[in-house]
DNA sequence: CGCACGATTGATTAGGGTCAATAATGGTGG
DNA sequence: CCACCATTATTGACCCTAATCAATCGTGCG
């Protein structure tokens, strides 16, 4: 079983054995949770932060009238908000989409790790950092782009976070989510999904079955949407950063 | 002059008068910005940390189609991505609205300023993550919003930040920005923003004009917008914090 | 006073929503 | 292995919000 986190952090950086093994060791208690179920609701009180070690969720909010914005998608590898303690109460929800693979890092725990890994701390802020540069990517993703180009911007966008992390083969992905999840994601109907992904097949732009999505033609789909692949950083901007550093400072990193 | 910062650092968690001094220190080598100006612009390697002393100012996008969108807004005493460093180029562009006092902060500033002081360590976290927040709600905003909800988000969102730096008169704020960047911000046009404002205007909703801002009921205006003021966690949920705590990590901040 | 920018208005159109019905799919238990 | 059921995907008809284009009006300021 691959430890996605670890390969995802290494977009960012190189990491010691030493900082691997102690990330792998996180994995204790593994918990399996089903599809569609919640892992923490809004207004709860956070008491871990949630890894996923395999399996999609997502952030969630539902407002008074019912309807449901995805706020953001968890792919295998992704840490909940590691720092989200400073907060009392949870502001949204996450919830599972597949099943999913997860273990509840105490706080200490999380602690104890960036107390003694620098190197990690560093890559955690990364990953932060990454997080908010994706959710200013949707605010424009849905405030700009017409239905078409911001189904393409996700696609583009989840091909290449799971490319990162090694989830992908050759053009094809998986894709293991509704066409109404992806209308709460992308802010439209289900009905007016489901039209585009057939003009978007006809274009010979996806292809969309059995939960795999395949992209031909990347740059093109990319050109469709004005996607930038820019906002991911994941060019290893930390390989600057020697393995042993000292200095965890996220203020210190030398870009 | 009022340092708007220390206010809003103050809406979480209680500050000793060490801490306000050394905050205030920072506030050497003023600048003046004119109104309509880049400070920073996508693709740049950042160099400082920039902290709006006073007027307003907003990051944004610009797509290849030359389509514009405003990410978020930043208010008197803001601070600019404080952590921006560990990547090594901007994804987006900030600019000013209105004129601007601002401080540009030497990364080693910043880093002393916070390994001597934890308690602005912690309320620095807590603005990240409210600064996190908010583009969360503003994604929800642009995907399950209609016009009108739009704009009465944005105009409760922006009175509770104002108020909290104390910029508000009873009902009244300063509201300094044209009809067209409320557009760029909530994803529509200006002329449908325009008639959006009249029919706010002859709902009673709103006075605008002058560049003053007035709710006359701003439970009703929270109704229409479906707002709900948890997510700007402008409770001091740092109260409980001693303004001598040595421990500053934040993942220690017991809620 | 005149200029430039911002606000306002009107007419028309298009993208996407709504509602409702039907067809595929896939997982489950017998 | 197959029948059944629940989910998910698809289609059609119609409507409405908001975009577009273009002109005009205000207003603050040098």
């Amino acid at each position: 079983m691959p430890y996605y986190f670890v390969r995802k952090l290494e977009c960012f950086t190189r990491l010691s054995d030493e900082n691997k093994r102690a990330l792998i060791r996180l994995s204790q208690n593994v918990q399996l949770v089903g599809p569609h179920r919640d892992i923490i609701r809004e207004g709860d009180s956070p008491e871990y932060v949630n890894l996923i070690l395999d399996g999609w969720a997502c952030r969630y909010k539902t407002l008074e009238s019912g309807q449901r914005q995805i706020i953001s998608f968890f792919l295998p590898g992704d840490i909940c908000d590691p720092h989200v303690f400073v907060l009392c109460e949870m502001d949204h929800s996450i919830a599972t989409l597949t099943p999913v693979r997860l273990v509840q890092i105490p706080r200490d725990a999380l602690l104890g790790l960036t107390e003694q890994h620098p190197r990690i701390t560093q890559a955690l802020w990364w990953e932060t950092l990454v997080t908010a540069a994706i959710q200013r990517e949707w605010t424009v993703n849905l405030g700009q782009r017409s239905g078409i180009q911001r189904l393409a911007h996700l696609f583009c966008e989840l091909l290449l976070r799971l490319r990162a992390i090694g989830m992908t083969e050759n053009h094809t992905c998986p894709m293991p989510i509704t066409q109404q999840e992806l209308a709460d994601a992308t802010g439209q109907t289900s009905v007016h999904v489901n039209r585009t992904l057939q003009e978007m097949r006809a274009m010979g732009l996806i292809t969309l079955r059995s939960r795999l999505l395949t992209i031909p033609d990347l740059d093109r789909l990319q050109r469709v949407a004005m996607f930038n692949p820019n906002y991911l950083h994941l060019n290893h901007e930390g390989a600057h950063l020697d393995a042993n550093d000292r200095d965890a400072s996220p203020l210190h990193a030398k870009p």
